[in-house]
DNA sequence: GGCGTCAGTGCAATCGATTACGTGGTGACG
DNA sequence: CGTCACCACGTAATCGATTGCACTGACGCC
């Protein structure tokens, strides 16, 4: 009945409103103990709904509390209880269409277990990402999810001393004893390589994203030695470095059309860069697929949406965020295990779309 | 010196990491008063900065605060200050691109002013909206920032008799007096509709947004009045209605493309929409702008990615979020005025891309 | 009828900070 | 040398909830 506060809210049309008390003092538990006629212990033990209390006890605790539209303080409950019911997520950067899908099934997850999240973006940042960091302890958040894969070596490691619990989000600190919920990047990787070779690739670039990043080394390794698996000289994958951003794979890109393009695909370190990528060839008049494909990786919104829609290695983002914060939330309620360290590697999966085709034939390979 | 603890911990490789009491049991004000043999209000004072303690005095509060790596419990000062210096925040919908621009500026101008930001998404629910208003009133935010325009007028309503301030966002109830920071969205639209009009165009659609964005009236009056000024037909504008996303986009445009596409240029609630549209123009073999001119409304980021890059009404979405902040933050600090009702709307400027261009002349007029 | 049991409540301590008010000590001045 | 002002600091109340413990009746049993 009163188990949803909003849909009485948002239903009650021809009641009465509740009498609002002043705005500068909402009604507190001792006013509604005072209304009711019982001791503020009652009406905590009715409202929570433990003991067995008198019907007609419970139901004038009930009726005074409605009358004055009670609501408990958090900031009370929290301070006595010792726990806030709020986890601090960290991402490293809510602009990146990455995140705001991870972001929603972590609020969705928190919600159901009775969390909330207090969200801070470090926008490529360490400093701001160290900064939420203390922000979030001082405000005595109960656990931190960090989906900040730019974080120094020093930064990581201070995360194992953390007076909360911490579960990092798709970012692999090495060595860091930590519980981590991330994907296969280096499987997924492999399988973007995989894909390209497939159709007949020989030539291939890949742009890397920040050098900071803990998923470029894996993707690159996984990219590269698929490459050598299939028998690819080296010299056949040229590596260039980006930013993860739009702009790097513009840029990036300009640079290979420069060499006279050398290469018949480019992977990319995610979706953001890929759709550079296919800007700069755009501009250049060069045809994707015909002449080069791409594919990119993380499967945001967007690459769907590009022309042509951009092929990709997709990531989990909600299962991760869900994952994340019921890993976490598991570790808050039973305080006894601790947070054992585990990696959770979720597998990535080709989504094929329109930026890649077979490789075109005999055209350059004729000039070698 | 101390007060940026954030720079303190990354910077700080060389010294002895402070002793960290048991993980259960953070170092207290109490801790620290009797380390370093004063009480708890010197402490509390030396830290605030407040009084003119003795030098010594103070230098032993410090090193002990330090020692102990003390950090003053957000919980405990938000009771006894009654207020938590936090935000809330309640968003149609974070992975609508729209947002997240308009968050990260929220939250960049709440750091700058003390305040943290407790984010909600309601994902176009309207219920989950009003449960998060209620949570975050639980949480005992010192003030509200609702940037969800799909509310019903009785949850509008409710918001004049909030308990905390409120500030609008990106929305417009009618009739409900509350500050509001939005766009002039007709105005918008009226600009929208006389760039296609400078451009040659005289047969138009313009494809609505969902019904209950209270942004959706105003900018299709805007648009249809531009059109009458211009002595356009009202047959020759076309009305439909689409959901203010991606798909809702595709299936109007498919629909206009199955009457044979009457008209030369398709206006668009906002950029999700037109994505779609250009979307099913493109597979529908319709050329952009050779044979249809395509324009938005925001200006996301993907605005400049998809092919051809979407002209579009740009609105000030940093700004949006950064005037609610500072709004609300004033009236948080001059309580006595309260927050008077004040409606202030953002100009929105043309954004010239590829995706509009003169019109197609005699193909289709021969046929009238 | 005395007494143990137990259900239903109330009392008061507690969480960790802030701050009004009171107090002891020092210096200045008559 | 007495007194007064004032500085630096301590004492204790307070914010609003939760909860261990104590208390009060009612009831049952011998």
């Amino acid at each position: 009945m009163t188990d949803d506060p909003a849909a009485a809210r948002v239903g009650a049309d021809g009641e009465a409103p509740p009498e609002r008390p002043d705005v500068a003092g909402r009604a507190t538990i001792r006013d509604v103990a005072t209304r009711a006629g019982v001791s503020t212990a009652t009406v905590s033990r009715v409202l929570a709904g433990i003991g067995n209390p008198k019907p007609d006890t419970a139901a004038a605790v009930l009726a005074a509390a409605e009358a004055l539209d009670y609501r408990p303080s958090g900031v009370a409950r929290s301070l006595r209880m010792r726990r806030t019911r709020t986890l601090g997520l960290i991402v490293t950067d809510i602009q990146n269409p990455f995140f705001p899908e991870l972001v929603q099934a972590a609020d969705l997850a928190a919600r159901g277990l009775g969390y909330s999240i207090l969200l801070g973006s470090a926008a490529y940042d360490e400093h701001r990402a160290m900064h939420y960091l203390d922000l979030m302890v001082d405000r005595r958040v109960d656990g931190m999810i960090i989906a900040s894969s730019q974080l120094s070596r020093e930064s990581w490691q201070w995360l194992t001393t953390s007076p909360v619990p911490v579960v990092v989000v798709n970012a692999e600190p090495s060595g860091v004893p930590v519980t981590v919920v991330t994907s296969d990047n280096e499987g997924g990787a492999r399988r973007s390589a995989e894909h390209l070779i497939g159709l007949g690739h020989r030539r291939l670039a890949y742009i890397r994203g920040y050098e900071g990043f803990t998923a470029d080394g894996p993707r690159f390794e996984g990219f590269s030695a698929a490459c050598r698996d299939a028998g690819i000289p080296a010299a056949d994958l040229v590596e260039l470095r980006g930013d993860g951003q739009f702009e790097g794979g513009e840029r990036c890109t300009r640079e290979l059309i420069a060499l006279g393009m050398p290469v018949t695909a480019i992977a990319c370190h995610n979706d953001t860069t890929a759709i550079g990528a296919l800007r700069a060839l755009r501009s250049a008049g060069v045809r994707v697929p015909d002449d080069v494909s791409v594919i990119g990786c993380d499967d945001i919104a967007a690459a769907a949406w590009v022309v042509p829609a951009l092929t990709t290695i997709a990531q989990q983002k909600a299962e991760m965020g869900r994952l994340a914060v019921e890993r976490l939330a598991a570790a808050l309620d039973h305080p006894e295990h601790g947070v054992e360290p585990e990696t959770i590697r979720l597998p990535m999966v080709l989504r094929e779309r329109e930026s890649t085709g077979p490789a075109r034939v005999g055209v350059r390979t004729g000039a070698a």
